[in-house]
DNA sequence: TCTGGGGTCCTAGGACCC
DNA sequence: TCTGGGGTCCTAGGACCC
C-alpha cells in the first residue's frame, strides 16, 4: 500500500527551549527578557533569546557583548546542556504516546510521521483526514504543555521542509498544517532563507540576482547555471512525494531511515581559550584533555575511528584542519599520538590560536578481537573508564601542566569551558 | 559586535589502481 | 613515448543546522 500524498509530516520546535527550561527551574525568569548564553564578559554566544530580547535584535548566535549592549536590562542565564537533555527526552516521550514513528533532529526539534494514523485518530467530529491528524497534534501540543511545562509549536505538511518551514510559522505555541496542493501558495512569499539549507551565504548571492523569496528563486529556470542545483532542490523540497514521482512506503523514505549509530558519524570535541595561546606546550596541555575527552566518549558509544583530525582557529578567526588516516582504533595514545603529530606539522610560531579541536571519524563498529591484542586503554585508563561512565566525565580530572607566559610548570588548566559538563 | 560547540553534508583535487 | 577513462580513497575546506 502507498502512502497517501496528504500532509502526516510533522515538525516539533520547542520555543525557546533554554529559555523555556530555565524559567521552569527559575519561575522569577518568567515575563522577564532572558538571554541564555555565555558568561558575560566571556567569548561566548547566545544559544537561546526569550521573545522580549528578539524584539530588541537579540538572536542565537549573537557573540555576548552584543546581545549586552542590545538588552543591558535582560538576565543573563550560563547555558547548562547538562540540564537540558532530559526534558528533551521527556518531550520525546509524550510525542511517542501520540506518533508511532519519531525521529529527533536536534535537542529541541522532532520529525513526526503520521502516515496511516488517521483511521486510528478518527472521530465523528472530524471534517476530513487532514482534520484528524490536525486536532490530534493539537492535542499532543497541549499535553506536552500541560504535562512537561514546555511551550511547543507544530508545522505540518506533505514534506520535511514544508513541515518545517510550517513550526516556523506556527510559533509561538502554535499548529500549522498547509495541506497539500497548497505547498506553493505558502511558501512562495517567504524570504529565501526561511528554507532549510539556505544560509546566510546563499541568500546574500541570490540577494545579487534580485531575489528575495522562495516564490521568485521557482520563477528562475532550473538550467539557469547562476542558481546551480538551488532552485531543483527547493522544488523538490514543496513537492509531495507520490506526485511526479514514485512514492516509497513511510518508513523507507529517507526523510525517516535510522541511522547506523554506531557505524557512521563523527565524534569532536573543540575549546575556546580564554586568552589566545601562542605558546605550543600550553596547547600541547590542552590537546591531551581534548583528546582524553573525545576518545572517552567514543568507547562508551562503542565504535573506532578511522581518521583523526585536528582543527586550529588562529587569533584572525581563519580556521584549519589537518587530518590523518589511522588503522581503527579507540584507545587514547593512539589518537593523541597522532593529534600531537599534526599539532606539531601545522604548528606556527608566529600565529596565535584562539580554538583548538579534535575530531574522530569515518567510525566502524568495535571488532572484539582487537581488544585481545590491543587493549583500546591500559588498566589504569579502564578503572577512569569505568569511574566516568558511573559519575560522568568530569568525576575524575586531569590538571594541565604548562600554563601560558608562565616560566616552568606547574599552572592552572586554560582551557575554557572548565567545569562543563561531558560534551554531547 | 567580534564571533561556542556539537554535528551533517557536499565539493574538489590528487593519488592510486585497473 | 605518450596516451584513454573510470572508480575509490584520502585530504581540506566550507555551507549549513541547532
Amino acid at each position: 500500500m502507498s502512502p497517501s500524498p496528504a500532509a502526516r509530516i510533522a515538525c516539533l520546535d520547542l520555543d525557546t527551549f533554554f529559555v523555556s527550561v530555565e524559567r521552569l527551574l527559575d519561575p522569577s525568569l518568567v515575563g522577564v527578557p532572558v538571554v541564555v548564553g555565555g558568561r558575560k564578559g566571556s567569548r561566548g554566544v547566545v544559544t537561546s533569546a526569550s521573545y522580549e530580547v528578539r524584539a530588541l535584535g537579540v538572536r542565537s548566535g549573537m557573540p555576548m557583548a552584543e546581545a549586552v549592549r542590545r538588552a543591558p536590562d535582560a538576565a543573563f542565564v550560563p547555558t547548562r546542556h547538562d540540564v537540558y537533555g532530559g526534558y528533551a527526552a521527556q518531550v520525546k516521550a509524550v510525542v511517542e504516546r501520540f506518533c508511532p514513528v519519531v525521529r529527533t533532529a536536534s535537542i529541541d526539534e522532532f520529525f513526526l510521521d503520521f502516515h496511516g494514523c488517521e483511521r486510528l485518530y478518527h472521530r465523528p467530529v472530524d471534517t476530513d483526514a487532514d482534520a484528524t491528524i490536525a486536532r490530534v497534534v493539537r492535542e499532543m501540543r497541549e499535553a506536552i504543555q500541560a504535562e512537561v511545562r514546555l511551550p511547543a509549536s507544530v508545522g505540518i505538511g506533505t514534506t520535511r521542509p514544508v513541515a518545517k518551514m510550517a513550526s516556523a510559522r506556527a510559533k509561538p505555541a502554535g499548529v500549522l498544517m498547509v495541506r497539500r496542493g497548497e505547498e506553493l501558495a505558502f511558501a512562495a512569499p517567504l524570504p529565501v532563507r526561511r528554507f532549510p539549507g539556505i544560509g546566510p551565504v546563499a541568500e546574500e548571492r541570490l540577494a545579487g540576482l534580485g531575489i528575495a523569496t522562495l516564490g521568485a528563486l521557482l520563477a528562475i529556470p532550473e538550467s539557469d547555471p547562476r542558481v546551480g542545483a538551488l532552485v531543483a532542490t527547493v522544488r523538490a523540497g514543496l513537492t509531495p512525494p507520490g506526485l511526479g514521482a514514485p512514492a516509497l512506503p513511510a518508513r523507507d523514505r529517507p526523510a525517516f531511515q535510522e541511522h547506523d549509530a554506531v557505524a557512521e558519524g563523527s565524534l569532536s570535541n573543540e575549546r575556546t581559550f580564554f586568552a589566545d595561546v601562542g605558546e605550543r606546550l600550553v596547547a600541547e596541555d590542552a590537546l591531551r584533555a581534548l583528546v582524553e575527552r573525545v576518545t572517552w566518549r567514543l568507547r562508551r558509544r562503542g565504535g573506532r575511528a578511522r581518521t583523526v583530525t585536528l582543527k586550529l582557529r588562529y587569533a584572525d578567526f581563519t580556521t584549519i584542519t589537518r587530518g590523518r588516516s589511522v588503522p581503527p582504533t579507540a584507545a587514547e595514545a593512539d589518537v593523541l599520538a597522532v593529534a600531537l603529530d599534526l599539532l606539531r606539522a601545522a604548528w606556527s610560531r608566529s600565529l596565535r590560536i584562539r580554538l583548538l579541536g579534535v575530531q574522530l571519524s569515518n567510525l566502524v563498529a568495535p571488532e572484539a578481537q582487537v581488544a585481545l591484542f590491543a587493549p583500546p586503554r591500559p588498566r589504569m585508563g579502564a578503572a577512569i573508564d569505568a569511574v566516568r561512565d558511573r559519575f560522568g566525565y568530569d568525576a575524575i580530572r586531569m590538571g594541565a601542566v604548562h600554563k601560558e607566559g608562565a616560566r616552568k610548570p606547574p599552572g592552572r588548566p586554560v582551557l575554557a569551558g572548565k567545569g562543563s559538563p561531558p560534551g554531547r
